[in-house]
DNA sequence: TATGAATGAGCATTCATTCAT
DNA sequence: TATGAATGAATGCTCATTCAT
């Protein structure tokens, strides 16, 4: 009991750190979130950071694979095998939008992340996280193909294209201060389904 | 006469700095550039860049600006009013893939400029570049609801989720290595145009 | 009865800290003798070390001390007041280098100790250990030259120059994993009574 | 003669950050040398330390190894092939002695670094400083050996034990204000030579 | 105008010490 | 009494910026 107790404020001020990382770099970007800059939003001093966290890496590896986990069990939870390409691309839209209004602070992470990518990744922590996600897209649009309801396009491709035009969709219209989630969840459908194009069918 | 030669010869190191720094860019991302990086680069000294430059996020906004007005005139000549949305559409899939792939050290820089939009500016030169693009595109696909040729979704909208798409394609293919520009360009034509679901017209 | 118990328990947490402490300095240096590791090392926590010593340089000094005094008392029986010069010197010899095969990891600390001696104690325990030992083998020195038995060299001199020379070929054989004490005793006996001159008496 | 101007300049900088480390590292020890105490003491920047050397090991390294290069040079004159023993020993003894006479400062680091000698050596530069000294002394004493002007002692251990009591008389000399180096002179060189014993030759 | 030596604030990290439990 | 989480000063090092030459 008395364990629990110590737990208990063990996992809040772990809690506090991670959220106070998370605000950081939402506000200022990885750069911005040193050490120092955490330990004072966090209200700790900055050693106790290096009692929770081995180093600054996996602080901020722990601060932003919380929450990407927690958005992968959700679209995972959304394009379950087998579910129509339209309801599915819906689902997935839907929650991906709703996620980031929740976490907004969290868009600023995902942007850089996928900056990162691909490039002289000295950092440990940049890959795995986005590329767990696309794969998760990647497998169910593979999925769509096979029943031949998506055309043949690449689905490694045009998950990429997907997750990163509708990333960016949020993003702006959480920056303007607009919350038309789910309008633009209706749009971001259309146009990955039936494309923009008004005239005959091509 | 006199003034002409050294104006030149001040526009030569000019350049040579810019060139420099998106060099240095491409190769080690933004944290590498260092103003004494740029500097040996350039071969100069490195108080010469600040007689070029008010400080190191000028010098690299003029950096990155330089190489996206080149990409924006290009764009330009594609989009201009009155061209058929196929036909503009695909100019501009196969114009910036192919930009891309003769700049492929600048992709980096764009991801990162596209992550950092939006949030608190201290770096003031995150913001104008990529909104300037976007605008050129949104003008276009205006124009083009205006005509009746697209749905009437939201230009600015769809311009954005485009562009983020596009360019994480091509980032993605450059960094595989591959050149597949063209096939490229007719998937990603035809999913924004004609969507990717196989069945009947929705 | 229950006091003496009590105390029993706590002279062996004592001890535990202060073998913890030895062992730490002669693998690591003085240097990697830090709180947390004696703490772990003696299956203590790191505030008990403070119940039990006054701070850092306290729990050193007392480490060191234990195992200095012991030396010092094996010393004194062999410099025992009227033995001849040579039987004492020998016996000297033997029982140091002895005393440091058994307890090789304090060889370091000791030439740390003789290193810092002197200069700026702001480490308050470095001076006193070390004095002691050498005041011992003075004062049998002096003794021998008033018995005539010994030239008339200032006995401290001859102590202090006796005592580093001794001490750091001990060191040496140990680092070379050598241990040929009694060839060394004889040889080191030989120098310091008879010098390294082979010619005629001078 | 600009170029000389400036030479001097920092040559004369560069010499107070080395003085300024030695007497940091005499008066307080290897650990009190911090970059900022050196800075502060030399009256520069920290930063201005990294300019001039590759970081606080090559620092410390250089700080030590000219003055030790110094002794070196001098002792090599007084140990030339086939001086008599007795001379050689002689100048060798006055040399040393005279020589720390002038770098007192110095002797604390001769001692810490023959204290860290053949243990877990993390440091780079501790090593070679002290090792080359020996060999020189070594390769005398050897060869007085096969003259036959020595006794048959191994004269690496013999140059160890004569360079550590010698360098020790000198130490405690110094940090005892006294001045009295010919003296000690005269009664090291009979006792490495002739032995402390009054008694008939053994 | 061009230089590059000098600066010092800032960074991640360590560790002796304190104190609420 | 014993604990170990929390502290924060200190460390080695980097780098954008300044300024005397």
């Amino acid at each position: 009991m008395v364990e629990t107790k110590r737990e208990l404020v063990e996992e809040f001020r772990r809690d506090a750190m991670l959220k106070a990382t998370r605000h950081l770099i939402a506000r200022h970007g990885l750069a911005g979130a040193s050490m120092q800059a955490i330990a004072d939003e966090a209200g700790v001093a900055k050693g106790t950071l290096y009692l929770y966290f081995e180093d600054r890496d996996d602080l901020i590896e722990q601060a932003i694979g919380g929450v990407l986990d927690e958005l992968q069990a959700l679209l995972r939870a959304e394009l379950r095998p087998g579910r129509p390409l339209r309801e599915a691309l819906h689902g997935l839209v839907r929650t991906q939008i709703g996620f980031f209004e929740t976490h907004r602070e969290f868009l600023r992470v995902f942007a850089e992340l996928r900056g990162a990518e691909g490039i002289d990744c000295q950092r440990r922590w940049r890959r795995p996280q986005f590329a767990r996600y696309l794969e998760l897209l990647q497998g169910f649009l593979a999925e769509a193909v096979r029943r031949g309801e998506m055309k043949a396009f690449d689905p490694a491709r045009v998950a990429l294209f997907m997750a990163e035009g509708m990333s960016s969709i949020v993003k702006r219209q959480l920056d303007e201060g607009g919350r038309k989630g789910a309008e633009d969840t209706e749009w971001i459908v259309e146009l990955l389904l039936d494309g923009m194009y008004r005239g005959r069918r091509s």
